[in-house]
DNA sequence: TGTTCTGCAACTATTGTAGTAACAGTTATG
DNA sequence: CATAACTGTTACTACAATAGTTGCAGAACA
């Protein structure tokens, strides 16, 4: 655990409803039976997913959810930014040390770093759509 | 935290000692001082840097570390493998539901995309150089 | 021989994340 | 209208990874 596995779970999470199991709305405890954990915690991953506009849900007793737009529209890298998954590393914060100047510009040096580092790491992402991870899963 | 810190914390260490902020040797103590933690914490993130041959190191009463290498022949990637930071997303790891086929086969659809993402991660970090950082700091 | 460093291992504390539980709000359905 | 079944949200617990600490054996040098 303390690694993010929100961001794979909700990739399964909407693979499972790009797949249409069955008809046009499943339930979160439908789906938490495929992920094998509880439907709150689905929900709680879906809330964000709804919030990002990826999913659209219904409440009341037919309660049920579903996907926004087509699977081929929707990137991984979508998936990645509704989950507020980790950036690529972490610049550590301890405080500057002025005597040492390594220590006070190092921030932004890591910084610029970092910045290339996740743009990469996203249009990489970008380039894989839910349909294809679909197609993936589908050929096995 | 529970975060790594770690990479960003061997950058900093290695740019110290490329800085030469003096002499041929740095101690623990003196990098610690920089990075703002114990001698100690300092001397496990060098242990891996040392393991991974980007630096070296002297015991005894005039014990010090220097870089094994030039900066210039030193790449983000070489740090990122050395302190074993953590890939890019991690992929779960719940019991496969076999009534669920997406459940079944979601995981090899995810390492396929993992290992894209990864790839294109690594090449960006392989790019940048520790003498592009240690420049990035001097300039500031 | 004593000092001062590294190297290593064991330990504690912190904290982010998974997972659970509970409850209010909503809507089909009888 | 009442009930049942779902969502949405919050508060909570449990766990595990990591930061950070401490302590000690071994090495080298004066």
């Amino acid at each position: 655990m303390a690694n993010n596995l929100q961001f794979s779970i909700a990739v399964h999470l909407l693979a499972g409803l790009a797949c249409g199991c069955d008809q046009k709305g499943i339930t979160s405890g439908h789906l938490a039976e495929s992920v094998n954990t509880s439907a709150s915690f689905v929900r709680r991953t879906l809330a964000k997913l709804s919030k990002a506009g990826l999913v659209e849900t219904a409440t009341g007793k037919a309660g049920a959810c579903w996907l926004a737009k087509g699977a081929k529209n929707i990137s991984l890298l979508d998936i990645y930014k509704a989950v507020d998954a980790p950036k690529a590393f972490t610049i550590h914060d301890y405080s500057e040390q002025k005597a040492c100047f390594v220590s006070c510009h190092i921030k932004t040096a890591l910084e610029k770093a970092l910045t290339k580092t996740q743009k990469a790491m996203e249009s990489s992402l970008a380039e894989i759509s839910l349909a294809q991870i679909v197609s993936d899963v589908k050929k096995k």
